[in-house]
Parts: C-alpha cells; sequence; structure tokens
DNA sequence: GTGAGATTTCGAATCATTCTAAGTCACAAC
DNA sequence: GTTGTGACTTAGAATGATTCGAAATCTCAC
C-alpha cells in the first residue's frame, strides 16, 4: 500500500529539489513516495500506474519528468538490463543490482566498500568514472524477500 | 580497412554456428568479419553500414539476425549503456567497459580474476549468477588507442 | 538435382521515450 | 486585485531502436 511520506522523507525530497533551484508539487511528491513506498525497482509505467491510484490526473509525461528531476538531484538512481525499460531505485547506497531471469524481478546487494575499491583499481591511468553500474544475471531462489 | 576473415577466424565462426545447429552464410561471415575488423564496439548501425561496403544487398534485418545469433552461440557478447542503442564486441576474455562521457567512445577494461572472484562473493547464498556485467562512466584522456 | 528447413529481405508494427505546444499554477510586481 | 513571469504539467504527436510477418531465397543432406 502507499502510505504518506514520513516527515523526514518530504524533508529530503523538499531540500534536494529546492537546493538544484526546483519546485515541491504535489506531482512530484506523488512520485515520490510511490518509490518509497515499494523499493522493487518499479519502470515509469509500473510507477505511473501506483501514482495514479492516489493522483489520478497525473500523466505519464509527468512521471517521466519528475523521474528525470529526482535522478538530475540525486535523489534516485536509474536502473537499466540490457533493453529493457528503465527502473529506478531509492536506495543511494552504493550497491550492485541482480536481476532474477525467471521473474525478471531485481534485487539490490550490497556493495562492501572494499570490492568498490578494487573495481575502481583495475581502470587504468587517464580513466576517470564518476559511476560504476554492476549487474549481474542469474537465477535466485525464491526467498519472496524484499528487494532492496 | 575490412580485411577477410583468417582462417582461424572462420573456423571459430564455422564452429560455433554448427556446434549450435545453425548454418554458415555469406551474410553471417560478412557482419562476423566486420566485428573483428574494427573492434570499436559498433552500433548494429554502424555494422550495417560497414558490411554494406562489402555486401551491397545486406538488410538491416539480417544484420540484427546475425548479431543475435552470434550472441546466442556466445561469439560476441552485447554492451549496453543505459538507453543507448546496444553495441557488439568480439572481446571474450572478462572485461569491463568504460563508456567516455566526451566522445561516447567504449574502451575495455582487462578484469582480473581476483577482482571478479571478489565481485562474486558479495553475491548472497542462493543467488547464482551466470553474467556479470560492470560499466564505468567517466572521462578518459583522449589517447586515441585502440578500445579493445 | 531435389526437398525440407533455415535464412534473408522489405516493410509494417511495436514500444519506450522524447518532444511540442498549449494550458495551469504559484508567486512577485505593480 | 490584476498582471506578468517562469516553472510545471498535460495530451498527443514524433522519434528511434528493435522486432515481427510473410514471401522469396538459399543451404545442405539425401
Amino acid at each position: 500500500m502507499i502510505r504518506n511520506l514520513t516527515e523526514q522523507d518530504k524533508e529530503h525530497l523538499q531540500e534536494a529539489l529546492i537546493k538544484s533551484g526546483q519546485k515541491v508539487t504535489p506531482q512530484r511528491e506523488a512520485v515520490f513516495t510511490v518509490l518509497l513506498a515499494e523499493r522493487d525497482h518499479p519502470t515509469v509505467d509500473e510507477v505511473f500506474h501506483r501514482a495514479r491510484e492516489v493522483m489520478p490526473g497525473l500523466s505519464l509525461a509527468t512521471v517521466y519528468n519528475c523521474l528525470e528531476t529526482f535522478v538530475g538531484c540525486g535523489l534516485v538512481r536509474q536502473v537499466n538490463h540490457e533493453r529493457e525499460s528503465t527502473r529506478y531505485c531509492p536506495n543511494l547506497a552504493p550497491h550492485a543490482h541482480f536481476r532474477d531471469k525467471e521473474t525478471g524481478r531485481v534485487h539490490d546487494i550490497e556493495l562492501p566498500p572494499e570490492v568498490l575499491k578494487s573495481l575502481r583499481s583495475i581502470l587504468p591511468p587517464g580513466f576517470d568514472s564518476e559511476v560504476i553500474e554492476i549487474s549481474f544475471h542469474g537465477r535466485a531462489q525464491a526467498k519472496d524477500h524484499h528487494s532492496n
């Protein structure tokens, strides 16, 4: 179920938006609420349908806009797997993604700092990386736990 | 320039195709030749245009088909970055990819076995991964070396 | 050389995403 | 209070990569 944002989450959203010179709008709050409510890496379409339950007039274009805005101000991450629809993830801690071949579900995999460091170390001099994406693809035993 | 396949490459192609019950055709040879000739991670469209120089009647759909076939029998790897066109890479050794923000060019980054191992070790029990994709995104000093 | 099945071809269809232009809103200036 | 400004939202059209469908062609075993 979609619950309202906690005061803390609301502040987090407001701060990030205002810091980058943008406004807090009902649509942005609704989309952000959806993202936090179920952290199952929804696609734009899934976010759209979930958000419509709460705000029926919301348009798909706005969902695209909101998500792009959030990515821009560092509130959420995009997750891409091959050419499938882009998914969105409010987990900002460094982590990898595991996509289950059977269910299509995406799980977050914690990424310990030393592993991240060893990864960075494989870059030859002169290569300066801001973003590292790590994705696994395979089978996960169905445990149906939360995927963040 | 596009040179012909070496005998060795030709055998490699034939073996892989036949092993998975498929046929060697002039189109598949042409596409494979293009992939080996310039290992700059071309998009389908780039492969298409390069291959047309050698085989003018070749169709785009066939290029898609050939590349899919090659991926299926393990001859080449797909490389995806966000939602850009899929690129193709005949380097089968374990490696990561680095995409240069400025040029869009993709470089292969060697992946030492111990780093690969440490990466695999972050998967919780029950997660079984066949494929790991690692991609960096940032700036590379323009050295214009070969990108494989 | 023939036939069965695989492959190629062209163009149409699909699907996620982006664009466009008009409409709306919040708020500041007058 | 009205007006202006700029950001935001909206619906629908446009785009671009990829896939599909159906007919024509090729390949290889017999």
